[in-house]
DNA sequence: TGATTTGCATACCAATCGGTATGTATGGCA
DNA sequence: TGCCATACATACCGATTGGTATGCAAATCA
């Protein structure tokens, strides 16, 4: 079991939990369950991929049946489209998105980012990579409708980025002459291919080799160098 | 079918094919079923996965049957060894490490290979992205086997670059104070992570964007700048 | 209070999985 | 010519896959 970050996805699901209890939503005392499968199912997920995802393991990890399961989702890949968007994405843009949202300065909360990122990584996260970029190469060649879904949080990265070199640059804070497009599109495809040679060689020096490699890369944005 | 990849995989094949056959090698007229399941095996794996790969469609393309899959490899986990070993790794030395080999200005050849690689990218390629990192990404965190031949890949990759790197350096080709090390290491990232969000958003304009930013980020290397 | 929906549990299903056991045609060698 | 290894082909195996059909207690609604 993968401690940080699956106790940050409970955290975020009893948050719902809660939000929808105080709503008075009627689903509420199902939530359990469903949340349980949706769980398990992340954490199988994750350490098999999609495709070799057991339905069987699922169940065996949260003591629930196939009854409970095919009672909240319509099927396999409904409840893939369920982990991704109520786990994967949310998490993915608490950690890498919101931070960059009205940002004039962003070069300090890049750095921010990555060192956070490699300060409360585990081995087990280091092992099993980024959830969102897994699912992407594993499923986006072959599924269109599990593409699109996490191109578009790819997009958003990129977008809040591009967003913040922008302000940056009106504040002065970046230089003027940068590509804010192309370098977050860069950024983004450099991270996730930190995460991933990080998780080939299963070594957190690599994460933090390349961290550092690009936090310089990064410097250099400042118009003062 | 992807037609540039698997043109060169066959290209490799009937060359070594050939050598086997002035060899006098007496496995010679056994060599075609095999290879035939060998690249049968790669295409289902790069379009799949090595685990959802399955056996019978690597039979049902090849019109060989199971008898013949398992005279020439014991189990599927061997198979997957061949062709990581024979096609993927052969490919990837050629495309990507020997280029890199007794270069002393190596900017200008790392320039060279992105745009070579941007130049003879399909949208097949583009779709399925780089067979390596696909098998490492799947394959790493579950089975350390696969794992320790794909890394030693990526160990020969970064240290054949961070040796140019060097050369450059002593050549006055490169800024002697660059980290060689580390920038190995963060291009090499930064390599699979454009291709990977180029078959996240299957553009190719992603490619070729990201290419270009990361080209700008090697021409800083160079010491009159 | 009776009727209906919700939230599961159990049992079962065909299809597919990787793998094996056996049969056999063929070709090189003694 | 007889022998034996090579190179497959065919048939079969148990296990597992995602998915379904039915049953039923409890909650909700009329």
């Amino acid at each position: 079991m993968n401690k940080s970050f699956l106790d940050q996805s409970t955290k975020k699901l009893r948050h719902l939990w809660d939000c929808r209890l105080c709503n008075n939503n009627p689903e509420s005392d199902t939530l359990e369950t469903r949340e349980k499968i949706m769980i398990a199912a992340f954490e199988e997920i994750y350490e098999h991929g999609y495709q070799a995802a057991s339905l069987s393991n699922i169940l065996k990890n949260t003591g629930a049946t196939k009854g409970a399961l095919y009672h909240h989702f319509k099927n396999k890949k409904e409840l893939g489209y369920a982990v991704i968007d109520e786990l994967i994405c949310t998490h993915h843009i608490d950690i890498w998105i919101t931070p960059l949202v009205d940002v004039d300065d962003p070069i300090p909360v890049l750095r921010d980012l990555l060192l956070n990122y490699a300060a409360t990584t585990t081995p087990e996260d280091i092992r099993r990579g980024c959830p969102l970029n897994n699912l992407s190469q594993e499923m986006s060649p072959i599924d269109n409708d599990f593409r699109e879904r996490i191109s578009q949080m790819y997009i958003d990265w990129q977008s809040a980025m591009e967003k913040a070199l922008e302000r940056g640059k009106l504040t002065g804070n970046v230089k003027p002459k940068v590509d804010s497009k192309a370098l977050s599109l860069l950024f983004v495809a450099t991270i996730e291919g930190c995460i991933g040679m990080a998780k080939t060689t299963q070594s957190k020096d690599t994460l933090t080799c390349c961290g550092q490699a690009l936090l310089t890369q990064i410097e250099t944005l400042r118009p003062n160098t």
